[in-house]
DNA sequence: TATGTAATCGAAAACGGTTTCGTATTTTTA
DNA sequence: TAAAAATACGAAACCGTTTTCGATTACATA
């Protein structure tokens, strides 16, 4: 490997001066320094890494915590795209991305002390579980932190605006009609919570009074919860005539099992996800949802981050990106009543016949 | 940040004891090498790995170089899920992985030069042009290299069995009666030649005679493309009874496309895909294909590429991965003429209410 | 008791850069 | 023309660790 004095020798100077050239420090002569350059190409030089971020103690790395216990990390259709958004950025501005894990060489270790051995310059976190101690300890520390899809005052956070996803989903669904609307909500964080406020501000909007029975819990993305969803929904005393499902994937896993009780979307009942992830786009009819800028939150993220790391100030702030309402074919007005009794007749039937089997 | 240098003064040692007894040589005694951990555990110390890979030569690093100009990089559905399992043995072995890319600091540069620049380990190339010449370069150069789905004798490769994959598809489509079977494969790389072969390979030990036009070009997971591509088999003399799409996302825009020309999957035309990603299981009916077990290959993958650091030798091979047929409901038995016919008709309505929209 | 051997330790060089500060030379200014 | 200022460069310390090799001490052996 040929170092910064294998070139000093072959310019018949010394080693400072090779660094300075290549750094465009002002105190060489445009002459040495154009001689040293030419040098430094001609014999391949490459400068090391390690050894200028053990003086300059900056490794041009953000650290990208990642880690999802019931999907499998990188495949998270939400997720994966703000994590593509995060690395297109971090590489225009010469960073690179390092997953954090709890390990390095032989050695267990803790996000934060994975983070310092690595002197990793700034963090970005995502899809994660927040409430752990380690990842708590990780945003406590001095490292300049970015989450997204979750509020801290000891961090920086980049969010949807969650509240006017499911204010204006809400708000599209009334205009068509439906009054008897059901929210199947994700798991219990930060963002979940915003999205009930936004159901509720426009149910009150429009005068339709909410009662706590227009909520089901289920999980993000999970095919049995929202399966299971479908049958608390199923033992209500009436049917809604609208669903929105936590996300675009339970959205599809609840018409499928809506279907298997001889329930069709949207003749009987209207469904709506949330994201706008592709999958939205592939079934049929098209998913009516509300698509989050994942690309736009991935780039703030990074972006904030190097904008702490440069500035070396740890000016925690909050960024909201703006959400779009897709309008898709799972949404049409609410069931007649002369509907609604051919479709007791047909889950009736439909129940008959799994009970046959 | 305290330093080895900072236990020796606490310890009355040199730092070079410290060093010792923090690696674990055999020239410290048990009793200052107690006192030592001792001490650095209480000073709260964190090795400095860049001072470290200085000297040792070692970054507990390998590079991955994923970069899709069609797709979105690590949206991609299959290529996504390699990456989780690469990701997952990487950090189980205690190596990090860094996304490689173009530039690093202020600096535009190669691949390979920035892999020599953070003097990365090793290398795993997935879901990229390989026919690049940087990506040429990289593969060339003495680094540990392991590609995906690429095939070469410059570096190791994992890959599916992609002639089995189809040949298993093709064997099953043949066994519920088709004989007009088609075949849209993907642009031009490696495993799309394998997958050609195995379907050759299925018609002829069946006995069925292959024509040319048995096949159409199209492109991996492009909507655009593969609807291009139901155009063309429409214009065929004769409507195929079974179509084997490039991957699933395709087999799902193709049987949209089919759709939207009044042809139903299964009744009229049967449909299989390629790689079994969660998709194929959301749709109605559930997608026939063939499963290849991409965690598997990213595992394999990372193994094979830490293999090759610490063994020091780069003794390349092939690893190749099987794969598992999936029977959904998008394949049944092929129309009969009775139901033929009156698909014709079928068609002939859509088309003449495309015309009049 | 003298000697060979094993066990422990530390000095110092090396890894490959950056950066401060002093000095010699040149140029500008009065 | 002398003094002041600007320019160009290098010596050396430093970043935090590893690792070789020589020195010292303790112990076993003859």
């Amino acid at each position: 490997m040929v170092t910064i004095y294998d070139i000093a020798n072959a310019c018949g100077c010394s080693s400072s001066t090779v660094s300075k050239a290549l750094n465009n420090y002002p105190d060489v002569s445009l002459k040495t320094k154009e001689r040293i350059l030419k040098k430094a190409k001609e014999l391949g030089f490459v400068p090391n890494l390690q050894a200028r971020a053990l003086s300059t103690n900056k490794t041009w790395n953000i650290g990208v915590l990642f880690e999802d216990k019931s999907h499998s990390g990188l495949t998270h259709h939400f997720f994966s795209q703000v994590l593509q958004g995060v690395k297109e950025q971090a590489e225009e501005k010469g960073y690179d991305i390092t997953f954090i894990s709890k390990s390095l060489g032989d050695d267990k270790m803790s996000y934060l002390e994975h983070c310092n051995r690595r002197k990793i310059d700034g963090v970005v976190i995502a899809c994660i579980e927040f409430d752990e101690p380690q990842v708590q300890d990780l945003m406590a520390s001095d490292l300049s932190v970015v989450a997204i899809d979750y509020l801290s005052d000891k961090i920086s956070s980049i969010m949807s605006d969650n509240v006017k996803g499911l204010y204006d989903l809400t708000k599209y669904i009334i205009s068509l009609g439906h009054k008897d609307i059901m929210y199947v909500y994700g798991h219990d964080v930060y963002v979940t919570a915003e999205r009930i406020r936004g159901f509720k501000k426009a149910l009150e909007e429009e005068g339709i009074p909410f009662y706590e029975d227009m909520l089901v819990q289920s999980k993000y993305g999970e095919k049995k919860d929202n399966f299971d969803a479908v049958e608390i929904i199923l033992k209500r005393k009436s049917m809604p005539t609208a669903i929105i499902f936590p996300d675009d994937y339970s959205a599809i896993w609840g018409i499928n099992a809506l279907r298997s009780h001889g329930i069709n979307v949207p003749e009987d009942v209207s469904v709506a996800g949330f994201d706008g992830v592709e999958i939205g786009e592939m079934v049929y009819p098209r998913l009516t949802t509300i698509k989050q800028n994942t690309s736009r939150m991935g780039k703030e993220a990074s972006l904030k981050c190097i904008n702490m790391i440069e500035s070396k100030t740890n000016n925690n702030t909050i960024i909201t990106i703006g959400v779009e309402l897709i309008v898709g074919g799972t949404c049409s007005g609410p069931r007649s009543l002369d509907e609604d009794t051919k479709l007791i007749e047909r889950m009736k039937k439909a129940k008959a016949n799994r009970v046959k089997k």
